[in-house]
DNA sequence: CTCGTATGGATAGCGGCACTTTCCACTATC
DNA sequence: GATAGTGGAAAGTGCCGCTATCCATACGAG
């Protein structure tokens, strides 16, 4: 279906002066010019702007790292693994603190106790390391026992969004569901964990007294 | 031990300038005066400073989030379970839309599935209203399904940052902990989540040629 | 005692970012 | 032919997390 940018906006509740900023960031491609200054958007533009969208305020993305995400997505030759990282690397902070020796080294046994292969430059690594330097910053000395216990609940996760990705038909679809399954997973499981605290806990008062 | 505020930087690598505009916004206590300009700082004020640079740096937390945050810290009358509270509503982008219907139902069937008791108005399940809601306007009308399978593994997170909790001697370490370990949890689940997808995908690849 | 440096406190300024506004010549539509 | 909408460019806005500048005063080495 074809429309003007005026419908585009209205139907993804995006302001039109939003859109034209949008447009000129290269965040959604232009319109087909039927003349110099008459444009038309299609449904595919809607679903882009409803992904930029859900990066934004869901992902809470800047606007340049949206448009190195998207990049990722039309890339032709992105396999699913590539797409990884390139997510990875735009929800990560810019500036990680990786001099920590003592929280490298803890991250490293980590990785190797869970029989895992995960370079020391990759984004989930370095990210990992950041956590624990922080912890040990302000005092949680026993947080990196947690480690072994999270690994545990995220292998988990992780066989149930693979199972997810794999029912997805096309490559294209899959390439865009990891996408979304990141940013998406990244906040439910935030929430369901803030829900499973609150039950384990209350479980735990009660059998307490 | 006492200090003055340019040893104060110095040890937490934080700016004089930004420390007395921490000071001004109340995000740190006043030092103790011993004249109309001069302070002395403690080793308690170096913790806290921390504290605020892990919560804005690494929970990406506002000025203002970090400010309701170390207010209930420093509440006597706080509960573990207020705390918690709190701290939802500090990582919880302002303005979450409920008023899909559809997301509404999908996020109480989902609860009452897990036995759980969440009410409504609790930011945790206002949350996942959220994601369900984006999930269905970008078209991932099955992300829904993934719901029961992140349940039991965060349920299983949650056993373990119980553990953790339960493990702290005062109330007031374990109010640090529950805090701290929220933010360094979802941190730290994010990141292990990346390595174990990317783990589980390779052992996929590797199975299937 | 002196003099350079540091301090607390107040006020103003800055840089980045995600938009918004304004303008224009032009076009579709009523 | 009047009115509203359009693409495109350029400048402006508002917020936020600092950062810079000042000042009267206080410390601390010599």
């Amino acid at each position: 279906m074809s429309m003007r940018i005026a419908e585009l906006g209205r139907r993804s509740g995006v302001p039109v002066p939003t859109i034209k900023y949008y447009l000129r960031e290269g965040l959604l491609p232009a319109g087909e010019l039927t003349s110099p200054n008459q444009a038309r958007y299609t449904d595919a533009h809607l679903h882009r702007l409803r992904l930029v969208r859900a990066l934004v305020e869901l992902g809470g993305l800047s606007i340049a790292a949206v448009r190195d995400v998207l990049g990722a997505l039309d890339d032709p030759d992105m396999s699913l693994h590539k797409a990884m990282g390139t997510v990875s690397a735009a929800v990560a902070p810019p500036d990680v603190d990786v001099s920590d020796e003592v929280a490298h080294e803890q991250a490293r046994a980590f990785v190797e106790r869970q029989g895992w292969d995960c370079p020391p430059d990759s984004y989930a690594f370095k990210a990992l390391v950041g956590v624990l330097t922080t912890a040990r910053e302000v005092g949680q000395h026993r947080f990196v026992d947690l480690l072994d216990g999270y690994a545990r609940a995220c292998a988990q996760l992780a066989e149930v969004d693979l199972d997810y990705v794999l029912r997805m038909a096309s490559k294209d679809e899959a390439l865009e569901g990891v996408l979304l399954g990141t940013f998406l997973g990244d906040a439910t499981v935030a929430a369901v964990r803030a829900m499973a605290r609150r039950e384990v806990s209350e479980r735990h008062a009660a059998s307490e007294g």
